[in-house]
DNA sequence: CGCCCCTCCTGTAGAGGAGGGGCGGTGCGCTACT
């Protein structure tokens, strides 16, 4: 019955793993959360239970481009009454779509549009079947810090004729399926968690003294190697930096990060998906919501912070089930950057002037979440409140410099965390004997026999140099 | 950590060096200005 319906509104003959259990399960009017492996068609989970329930479902989505992207291609798939309520419509269309919210089967927004008074009133008027918080980790990994209206949400979704939820992810550990059922007010959850490891993603890990080391390193290994691929940095300005580097050397490039313009970005994205572009050096911000399946490589110049956003970045490659690789670039100074970038706690003494009205220079994501804390949290909670927080994020920090240092197996380092086990491979990692030449596909110049390649490529080094 | 920006200093005019200090990454929706 359930398969029929596949057939009917998607032309698929059978699930994939994890979905029709969802499915029963949200049909059932249970509370689900669902830890599916990236590409395993999550988004159906809750197009197809809409459309079983014959009711509208709110999808709670973190970023507007994804909003976006979610819209076109439920559009593309014959649905017709889909919307995004958000900050891309104009003031009319805004207002147009508000007035007529019923006439819609499928409605994204984001946490913040919910926190609007006047918008979040409305949507809890209307008979959702569903509602859905798309990439959930990111109410544990968000929340705390510069987006608290994740946090928001529990407030939000305390209503009497509430719907069942889902909250899917591809990555969780167990604090952060806990925010997700803390936060989301779910009390009895089914739980679907699918194995998250990636056997086809081969893990290499390189140490150097300096950082200028790794920049040559990555010249070298871009300028001989066929991609796709993505570089990720720490910072906007490197991004910038190795971008311009790269192109010296004729590579299909480009810079992707926070700071630049929608349009650029949206710009980007498409090139690379369209092979237009073949490597992306980016910070973070590159990722959610790219489908792309033949990403061959992915390299960390500098480590990410946590090994949830690692597992994240790395997992956007192999999507095709080919071999990739996924190797991380570190030295003893990147420790001290890590600690920066993921230690943003505010302090006790920030805590206290600023429940004290003191005014003190701190930095936005702080004053979002003192705000935060403020409007819910007596000043000893607060200060509890953040010493738990910073214990927390020491703790992911030390998981992931033990994932720099150790002399295990990367993967089963990196499972570990996860609470997961792995399966001994062949070629599993750098630590097991792999051979990272042996998953390179070299770049073919067309014309140039090897040995003349390595002549072009000397050459031009010595004339760049 | 390493970088970049700002200020101060010199010695009477202008630029450049030294040294202190702050910042680096993820995004939504507004609002008040050009």
């Amino acid at each position: 019955m359930l398969e029929r319906a596949l057939q009917h509104y998607f032309g698929f003959s059978s699930f994939r793993p994890g979905q029709e259990e969802v499915i029963r399960a949200l049909l059932a009017n249970e509370d689900v959360v669902a830890l599916l492996p990236t590409g395993t068609g999550k988004s159906l989970c809750y197009q197809l239970t809409g459309r079983l329930k014959e009711a509208p479902v709110l999808i709670i989505s973190p970023l507007l481009s994804l909003m976006q992207d979610q819209v076109n291609q439920m559009k593309k798939l014959g649905f017709k009454r889909v919307v995004a309520l958000n900050s891309f419509l104009t003031r009319e269309q805004f207002t147009e779509v508000l007035a007529n919210l019923a006439h819609y089967d499928y409605i994204f927004v984001s946490p913040e549009m919910l926190q609007n008074v006047n918008i979040g009133r409305r949507l809890k008027q209307l008979p959702f079947g569903l509602i859905v918080v798309d990439e959930a980790h990111c109410i544990s990994e968000w929340g705390h810090d510069f987006r608290p209206d994740y946090l928001r949400l529990n407030t939000w979704l305390k209503y009497d004729s509430r719907p069942p939820i889902v909250a899917l992810t591809a990555t969780a550990t167990s604090k952060v399926l806990a925010d997700i059922k803390d936060v989301l007010c779910i009390k009895e959850a089914s739980m679907y968690l699918a194995p998250i490891d990636r056997k086809e993603i081969r893990l290499a890990r390189q140490w150097f003294t300096t950082a200028q080391e790794k920049v040559n390193w990555i010249e070298e290994y871009v300028s001989t190697t066929l991609g796709p691929g993505i570089i990720y940095t720490s910072s906007r300005k490197k991004t910038e930096q190795l971008t311009a580097q790269l192109r010296k050397w004729r590579i299909k490039v480009a810079a992707y990060h926070g700071g630049m313009t929608n349009e650029d970005r949206q710009l980007i994205q498409e090139q690379f998906l369209a092979a237009e572009l073949e490597w992306i050096v980016a910070t973070s911000a590159f990722g959610m919501g790219v489908h792309k399946n033949n990403i061959r490589h992915v390299i960390h110049e500098t480590m990410s912070p946590t090994l949830s956003g690692y597992m994240q970045e790395i997992g956007r490659a192999a999507r095709d089930g080919q071999d990739a690789l996924a190797t991380v670039l570190c030295t003893e100074q990147d420790k001290e950057v890590l600690q920066f970038l993921h230690d943003t706690v505010p302090t006790e003494e920030m805590v206290r002037a600023y429940y004290a009205h003191v005014s003190l220079a701190i930095s936005d994501s702080n004053a979002e979440l003192l705000k935060y804390l403020y409007a819910n949290y007596e000043l000893s909670q607060a200060i509890v409140y953040c010493q738990t927080l910073k214990v927390e994020k020491n703790k992911a920090f030390q998981a992931t410099k033990n994932y720099m240092e150790t002399s295990k197996c990367l993967r089963a380092t990196l499972l570990q965390y996860f609470e997961q086990a792995t399966v001994p491979q062949q070629a599993c990692c750098t630590q097991c004997g792999l051979n990272v030449e042996d998953y390179k596909e070299v770049r073919k110049f067309t014309n140039l026999s090897k040995q003349s390649l390595d002549w072009a490529l000397r050459l031009q080094q010595m004339l760049l140099k």
